[in-house]
DNA sequence: CTCCAGTAGC
DNA sequence: GCTACTGGAG
């Protein structure tokens, strides 16, 4: 039996009140702050890490969404020197794109790119957008990439939730409910992550808690024994329960 | 073999 | 709310 110390998994009215207490903040502020200190010690130094500009934020971004970071690396560099930017890609032909996406997959999302570009340069003149909207109505681009893309290249202070953040948030605060898919658990996960979001910084806990996921809060096998935030998880906690009655 | 990943589109 | 997309991991 765990102790349940956060509000019901059911209720997003109830998590809507508890984000604005002193003490969700003052838990907030903890969390964030050992994520980011967690990030400056093992964050990955990844190429798209050395940059801010949107294109090369979005190309990375989408090729991402369904590919392990190992494989994105071999294929970024190569793409941005092929198609430095929105005017090469929206004028590129479609064989050459699909060259430099060949082993990736998922073949619409480099379709989507050029149709983004293209939209980029004509309906915007070339510059990225900035409001959310705007950036959502871009095909290809979902809630994720959106939020990553404000984050990461027009350092806007906007929440993300990729699988990594879904895992992390679920164990700390919902478990042991099931994470399932439905839509008050989703709307649940981005308060959270927007409510933790710290005032500065937020680039690193953005960046720090995709790495915590995906090095240390891992999907199978997590870390929980030296982990920095196990006070605060009801992952861990009920892990240490069921130990003790082993 | 099954499961998983963001998004679009049904 | 469910499924296709596509390849890697378990």
């Amino acid at each position: 039996m765990v102790k349940r110390i956060y509000p019901s998994s059911q209720s997003l009215n109830m998590w809507e009140i508890y984000v604005q207490t002193s003490e969700f903040k003052a838990l907030a502020h903890q969390i964030s702050q050992r994520l980011i200190l967690w990030f400056n010690k093992n964050g990955r130094d990844l190429p798209w890490r050395k940059t801010h500009n949107p294109y090369h934020i979005l190309v990375s971004e989408l090729m991402l969404q369904q590919t392990q970071v190992d494989r994105v690396i071999e294929y970024y560099q190569q793409f941005l020197n092929a198609l430095p930017n929105f005017e090469a890609v929206a004028q590129a032909p479609e064989s050459l794109l699909l060259k430099l996406w060949e082993g990736l997959g998922y073949y619409n999302r480099v379709r989507n790119l050029q149709k983004t570009a293209r939209i980029i340069l004509e309906k915007y003149n070339g510059t990225f957008p900035t409001q959310k909207e705007e950036i959502l109505s871009l095909p290809g681009i979902g809630e994720y990439t959106a939020g990553a893309v404000m984050t990461f290249a027009l350092n806007l202070r906007e929440p993300i939730v990729d699988t990594n953040v879904n895992r992390i948030l679920h164990r700390i605060f919902l478990y042991p409910t099931k994470n399932s898919e439905n839509s008050t658990f989703t709307k649940i996960l981005w308060l959270l992550s927007e409510n933790l979001l710290p005032e500065e910084n937020y680039w690193e806990f953005n960046q720090g808690i995709m790495d915590f996921g995906a090095i240390h809060c891992t999907g199978t096998k997590p870390h929980c024994f030296s982990c920095y935030l196990k006070e605060f998880c009801q992952y861990y906690q009920s892990l240490s329960l069921t130990r003790f009655f082993k």
